[in-house]
DNA sequence: TTACGATCCGGACCGAGGTCCGTTTAAAAG
DNA sequence: CTTTTAAACGGACCTCGGTCCGGATCGTAA
């Protein structure tokens, strides 16, 4: 068995070693969130509720994940570096093989149903408006995006036009689309690759 | 004296005529917040210092504004308001009279600089996440963005383009592009440009 | 094994947003 | 001018995120 990733995929919370007490505590708090998401949804993930659960003191959690946002992110961390793994180093045409573009296009639609299965949490995990665009998370899915926007466009603006389109993908906007204007998914995964298209200049032969 | 706009610009909150006091209070209260700003920033607009500065209940803030958010965009409304009736009923490139992609163009330059003279206050009246895009000030931006697109894109998803166009000035990511990467604002007006050209597909000869 | 310092733990404490409900008051009806 | 009622008022109260610091624990070095 070798490493299915050769390329840096590491977490990008901290993670210099914990205590032995201090990973067993971790590892317990992460647990008993979860279950409470699984029984009284995201909403009843109360940072007093965690701890309580997981047995543990209100400050501990504090410590461990610095605030409410850190500790639904850590749940989400897990995921956000499967998907990372598989358009680093997976097979095409998400990773590595498959022309730009197609990259691209087969990167939006990856992170649209992501978003879209974890509607909730991804939502609740959203932080204030000043860091929402500042979390590593989402600059490793943006970076991702630039690098190939740069491989169609060497002469753009690709960082802003990376902002773009990851903002096509915010939790936050395929929520109100779905849920609130009751758009089906795969209209949203047309307007992804349309987006692609436009911005790219890859535009179909109409 | 004729009314400057013939068209319905009226405000997006609830005025069913309010009660002489309670128009009273709320005219305090408002000023009493701005006054709050002025002096200690948007940090220091608590609700219930924005009570005891308008000499009013804590309750009666949260009934005529509904919350935080609520009050922070009641100080934007008016120039909200403004914005809205120069795009609808003002002279071109921004109102009408000029080619739709002008006005789109230009559309988005002054929504760029208005949100960066407010970003701080932008910032705090942003809603939650599930609101976010649900806000009736933001629609009204993004219908008319719709109504420009549909005159140019008679067949593309407009609805969804208005999205990621929105998108491009969120005043979050305006925040982070200016004040977290540095980033000049007339990088910003020449992303939007760029941004407009490709999704209309007015890209300029290269 | 013991001693020691860095790290971690716990829960009291604080501030701020938001709710509730008994009381007051504007203003329309008689 | 009185009555009446829907609306507005005020501030006590609750919840929850976040902070703080004295005390307990782990890991290490002697």
């Amino acid at each position: 068995m070798s490493e299915p990733q050769l390329l840096e995929v590491r977490s990008f919370a901290d993670e210099p070693c914990l205590r032995a007490d201090a990973a067993r505590n971790r590892a317990k708090l992460l647990e008993a969130a979860a279950r409470l998401i699984a029984e009284h949804g995201v909403a009843g993930v109360t940072m007093e509720a965690v701890a309580a659960a997981a047995q543990v003191g209100k400050g501990t959690v504090f410590r461990r994940f610095g605030d409410r946002t850190g500790l639904l992110m850590a749940l989400l961390d897990h995921s956000a570096q499967t998907l990372q793994a598989d358009f680093l180093g997976g097979p095409p045409p998400l990773g590595p093989g498959a022309p730009p573009v197609e990259r691209l296009r087969a990167f939006g639609v990856a992170v649209l149903y992501r978003h879209a299965e974890q509607l909730d949490l991804q939502l609740a995990a959203q932080p204030e408006p000043t860091r929402r665009f500042a979390h590593s998370a989402l600059q490793a899915l943006r970076t991702h995006v630039m690098v190939l926007l740069r491989q169609i466009l060497p002469d753009a603006d690709c960082e802003l036009l990376s902002q773009t389109l990851m903002a096509y993908l915010d939790p936050a906007l395929i929520h109100h689309l779905t849920r609130q204007c009751g758009m089906p998914m795969e209209r949203l995964e047309a307007g992804w690759i349309d987006l692609v298209d436009r911005v790219t200049g890859t535009q179909l032969p109409r």
